[in-house]
RNA sequence: GCGGGCGUGGCGGAAUCGGUAGACGCGCCAGGUUUAGGACCUGGUGACCGCAAGGUCGUGGGGGUUCAAGUCCCUCCGCCCGCACCA
């Protein structure tokens, strides 16, 4: 009988059908009974083709997804599109070809791949960010925050990135740098949008203790929101008569204080220097700082350089007389632009001080060893010196807190925390996003779109090119309008939102996606939310996973959810790489995910992309590995062919296995609970698919060496291959336990290892003589320690070690090991 | 500088608790089977010494705790990621 032979071409497809027939991996809110998971992969920006990392977070998704679902849970694990963006646009310019058009082609092409990847999505819930029956609640959730003061428009120095022609949030600059394109921002004076997200800093940052995300992606969140506590302190300049507040996180170090700085761009500058002689060497300096670029601005080694203003402003503490120099190295945009220098114990102040020849006075007791013959600048902790015989001898730590009752209670200063997270700026000048639902009217202001008339729907137009303003300002038909309130001639806004506001609350709509009365139904919605786990790439680290937990808390705020955080687990996967470098077109190294899929089939790609090494971790693609995996999916698939060829059907338990049965049964329970263990609270799907592989090399053994002495039990441990496989590698898993049993896998409960074939009643006892291996020999379960003793002292090559030598004591760990200790 | 992570054969990587290091795969070597094959099956493969039995060494370096350390502690080195003149 020729062998039968793997075919992923055909059963592919074929399983494919069946699914989608079916509709096997829907999942209806109303049977919402029992347990639920909520399994959510980031949802793809559809351009040209899906990359090698596409399929990985995928792969990563469904086995998750199946195993769920296979442990007794409904899963929730849907597909959508992030389909408003710059990409879409920048290619309309080039091309011509609409941004809907171009994103519409893409999300085919997704759609297609991820149905012949297999999947296991409920593609009834599936939708497009770009669709207007979803930006419509894109627009409502806007008009909730700004009814609720969380959005509002101010005039601000912001990013401004010359390339796109758009302004950028923060934490879209990276490196002073586009985050897209790459080209240095500038700053610029601009009226525009923003999301009061720093009202939540301290929840952000405080919630992150009750979620269970990788420790190095709340880090970078912490680093990122960035909170320090301290005090606001009022030095007075008589001269001015004017009050200069500061931020410190040392209010215990202010009788330290020798002088003052400020930032270039702080706008007394001119006022202070006005009439002391230093207003041209002031203006000079201040000239070289707004001119120098983030970089050079920015480079902390270099020497600190400043200018003396020629006025003095009065330390609150002690009434000293302090000069003020302006100074590049104070930024304008954290606390106040303002500092009070104390250069005993701040190593910049320390720099700028000896650079000017200021005086440096200690008021903490304690030397760095690392400092200056001196032992400055000191940023330890100690008793107080120097500073006030009320605080003298303190320690600085509760010092700090008594001068900042004080200085409350004088009118001085209060206790205050400062954040480097600054609002989010949504508004962005592009075409290809979705519309701010607001009114310019002359008369009335700023107006709401109403609910009714939502959404406000993107227009047709025919010219995308920036010019510094919305392309939207020149479809006149749609930004003439009249005013809700008065009804009098008014403008519509012609920003669109920034594509991160889109994927800020998708996951929400996923739960009730058709609803067209509310963006969700909050029952619905409580139900499934929060994700029970999030997988995506950690480039969103701070960006999506940031905006995303920001608007779920303010949407709890509003009543709208139960859920505080949106993503109670998520899971980083690390990068594909090729030849130890980040895939790119320019680079030539890209590795194409429908070539792999086209040659070995997409079980074969989806399991190697798991098996390569922990997900969580980058992983080099290598061409040669590969071919492993599909051979070992060849074998189970061939060897289940085989055995459903010969007698008797089903994956059934054999009642009394015995002989080569007994130890198929006992091998495949082994991989049951490893394979178990491998997937319960961790993702070591490489260690899982090794399980399985074991499992079908004893299989081949039995069929092919020894001549298939029990067939029940190759089906049994086949099937349950076949089923533990199939997470990974699904139409071939499903195929495979079909040829043997006729069922479908995926109806069947996970697997569950049975004890009596996991003990045996022997086992290989170790003996170590002083902790070193020795010998190996049988012994029975259930010997007792003094047996167990007995038989290592006996063992052989144990006792050539033992000759001669004194016992001085005996470790027995029963199952495992005997360790002699000898002298 | 601050914070997080990592370091195991020729290669990718296994090893929840401290208890046989190197599972599984690639590569390499050998054998079987086949008209042939880049198909299929089986075995071997950390280094060194040895004909063998066996021994010595071995998880980045050094030190420690322990009967026993890849695993725990200290220290040093190297690599990766994030933040960084943030007061």
């Amino acid at each position: 009988m020729s062998e039968p032979r793997y075919d992923p071409k055909e059963i592919e497809p074929r399983w494919q059908r069946v699914w989608a027939q079916e509709r096997t991996w829907e999942v209806t809110n109303e049977e919402l009974k029992g347990e639920t998971s909520y399994v959510l992969e980031m949802l793809p920006y559809p351009s040209g083709e899906p990359h090698i990392g596409h399929l990985k977070v995928y792969s990563v998704g469904d086995a998750v997804a199946h195993f769920h679902r296979r442990t007794g849970r409904r899963v929730l694990h849907p597909m959508g599109y992030d389909a408003f963006g710059l990409p879409a646009e920048n290619n309309a310019i080039k091309t011509g070809q609409k941004p809907r058009d171009a994103t519409n082609a893409a999300i085919a092409s997704f759609q297609k791949q991820f149905r012949e990847w297999g999947i296991s999505i409920d593609w009834s819930r599936e939708f497009a960010t770009c669709d207007p029956a979803y930006y419509r609640w894109t627009q409502w959730i806007f008009l909730q925050l700004y009814e609720n003061g969380l959005a509002y428009r101010k005039n601000a120095v912001v990013n401004w990135c010359p390339k796109d022609a758009t302004v950028l949030a923060n934490e879209q600059v990276v490196d002073g740098q586009c985050e897209r394109c790459g080209t240095e921002v500038e700053a610029r004076q601009l009226e525009q949008w923003f999301f009061r997200i720093t009202d939540y800093a301290d929840r952000l940052l405080d919630d992150l203790d009750t979620i269970e995300w990788p420790e190095h992606v709340k880090t970078m969140q912490r680093n990122w929101i960035g909170r320090s506590v301290g005090a606001e302190v009022s030095f007075r300049c008589d001269a001015l008569d004017t009050e200069f507040p500061v931020f410190t996180t040392r209010p215990d170090t202010l009788f330290g204080a020798t002088f003052f700085v400020v930032a270039p761009e702080h706008p007394d500058i001119e006022r202070l220097a006005a009439g002391t002689g230093q207003e041209e060497e002031v203006r000079a300096y201040v000239n070289r700082a707004l001119t120098e670029s983030n970089e050079e601005r920015g480079d902390a080694e270099k020497p600190k350089t400043g200018v003396f203003l020629g006025r003095h402003v009065t330390n609150p503490v002690n009434g000293e007389q302090l000069p003020i120099y302006v100074a590049d190295y104070v930024l304008m945009e954290y606390g106040t632009g303002a500092i009070m220098a104390v250069p005993g114990h701040d190593g910049r102040d320390y720099a700028f001080a000896k650079a000017y020849d200021l005086p440096i006075r200690p008021v903490v007791e304690g030397r760095d060893p690392e400092g200056d013959a001196d032992g400055l600048p000191y940023t330890g902790d100690g008793p107080l010196i120097n500073s006030h015989a009320d605080f003298d001898g303190t320690h600085n730590r509760d010092a700090l807190e008594k001068i900042t009752v004080w200085l409350d209670r004088e009118g001085k200063g209060n206790a205050s925390t400062n954040y480097r997270l600054r609002d989010w700026l949504l508004s962005r000048q592009r075409y290809w996003g979705c519309p701010i639902p607001i009114i310019h009217c002359p008369d009335c202001g700023t107006v709401s779109v109403p609910l009714d008339q939502l959404p406000v729907e993107l227009p047709e137009i025919e010219d995308y090119a920036p010019k510094g303003k919305s392309p939207l300002a020149a479809a006149e038909d749609w930004v003439n309008t009249t005013c809700p309130r008065c009804d009098g001639a008014a403008k519509r806004e012609t920003d669109t939102m920034d594509t991160f506001v889109d994927s800020s609350w998708y996951f929400l709509r996923y739960t009730d996606p058709d609803n067209d009365k509310a963006p969700w139904d909050p029952e619905v919605l409580n139900r499934w939310m929060p994700v029970d786990q999030y997988i995506g790439g950690v480039e969103h680290a701070i960006l999506h996973l940031l905006y995303a937990r920001f608007f779920t808390k303010a949407l709890a705020d509003l009543g709208h959810l139960n859920a505080q955080e949106p993503f109670a687990r998520l899971f980083t996967q690390g990068m594909i790489t090729r030849d130890g470098a980040k895939m790119s077109k320019s680079r030539g190294n890209v590795v194409s995910p429908q070539e792999i899929v086209e040659r070995y089939g997409a079980d074969t790609t989806r399991a190697y992309i798991l098996f390569i090494g922990p997900p969580d971790k980058d992983a080099d693609w290598s061409d040669k590995n590969i071919v492993g995996v599909a051979d070992f999916l060849a074998k189970l698939w061939r060897l289940s062919a085989l055995a459903a060829q010969g007698p008797g059907r089903g994956a059934e338990l054999p009642n009394e296995p015995d002989g080569p049965g007994l130890e198929l049964v006992r091998a495949a329970n082994v991989a049951i609970e490893e394979v178990t263990r491998a997937m319960t609270g961790r993702f070591a799907f490489n260690a899982a698919i090794a399980n399985v592989m074991k499992l079908v090399n004893a299989c081949s053994k039995e069929y092919y060496e020894a001549g298939n002495r029990d067939p029940e039990a190759l089906r049994y441990a086949l099937g349950t291959a076949s089923s533990l496989v199939f997470g990974f590698a699904p139409h071939v898993a499903a195929d495979a336990y079909h040829l043997l049993t006729g069922e479908r896998v995926w109806d069947e409960p996970w697997p569950a290892a049975d004890p009596r074939f996991l003990e045996r009643d022997s086992f290989e006892l170790v003996v170590q003589v002083n902790g070193k291996l020795r010998d190996r020999i049988p012994a029975p379960t259930e010997a007792t320690r003094e047996a167990l003793e007995e038989m290592a002292r006996a063992a052989p090559n144990a006792q050539a070690q033992l000759e001669g030598r004194e016992v001085v004591k005996v470790i027995v760990v029963p199952g495992k090991l005997v360790n002699i200790v000898v002298r």
